[in-house]
DNA sequence: AACTTATGCAACCGCTGGCAT
DNA sequence: AATGCCAGCGGTTGCATAAGT
């Protein structure tokens, strides 16, 4: 899709839409030597871009790996899911939906799945109220209302241990103040993914945005999709 | 058919944190 | 401790295209 028109800033440097030229250029060399230096790279490959617009360019369309168009119900539901307790950290929530990049998620999210979750967390508001009422007496002064993550609840959409038994509708709700949420609950929620053993989407993730060249050439690929398919 | 408005998304901009000196 | 450089992140913009009138 063509989107801004071709410019230059005023160190001659070029800006807007990438040529299909300037794409093999990129490729070509980060294919060859990697990406030790993203300022200077553009100057050794031969592009008149800044190392910014290089950067954004190969992690959000030329790298390898990149899933490219629908989203998949699962994704939707894991962007959904993670988006309300990790917010607007769209890198983190993108480190945890395989081939999709924070821009891509970002912009879906904008798009696509904003007023889906309002409605989502409307009605869970709902239900959540209806629970507190009968499980819970303490509520904080102008504490929101939310469902807690079971700690053990994989949320990858390609999981295999489905076992967690936690769903949407369960009353397991906390009361939190909103603006004290992101530290403490995301602190468990990350200490915990972390420990997850075989987290093999994270793993890729980190492979794919650290890409070095003369690896065996994406020799994990088969497996890595092969829970996607 | 012509025009207007809404939508999607690639790319840009500015800020922040980590690291080296 | 202060400073500068860099990569990375998230918000925003701008434009092509689709949909509506």
């Amino acid at each position: 899709m063509m989107v801004r028109t071709p410019s230059s800033d005023k160190n001659g440097l070029k800006k807007g839409t990438w040529t299909p030229e300037e794409d093999q250029k990129l490729v070509d060399y980060i294919t060859r030597y990697g990406h030790w230096n993203w300022r200077l790279l553009p100057k050794f490959a031969g592009l008149a871009r800044c190392g910014k617009s290089c950067r954004l360019r190969w992690l959000n369309y030329l790298r390898p790996n990149l899933k490219r168009g629908n989203y998949s119900e699962e994704e939707e539901e894991t962007i959904i899911k993670l988006h309300r307790h990790l917010g607007n950290r769209w890198s983190a929530i993108a480190a945890r939906i395989p081939g999709r990049t924070d821009n891509e998620i970002k912009n879906y999210w904008h798009t696509n799945l904003k007023k889906r979750s309002e409605q989502d967390s409307a009605t869970d508001s709902q239900v959540s109220n209806s629970c507190e009422q009968s499980l819970t007496t303490t509520t904080e002064p102008s504490g929101n209302t939310f469902q807690s993550f079971n700690s053990t609840q994989d949320y990858s959409p390609f999981s295999q241990n489905s076992s967690s038994s936690i769903t949407s509708t369960e009353c397991n709700t906390v009361t939190i103040n909103e603006n004290l949420a992101p530290q403490d609950e995301f602190a468990f929620w990350d200490a915990d993914t972390d420990l997850m053993t075989g987290n093999f989407w994270l793993e890729s993730y980190m492979r794919d945005i650290s890409y070095v060249p003369n690896e065996p050439e994406y020799s994990f690929d088969a497996e890595l999709w092969s829970h996607d398919n």
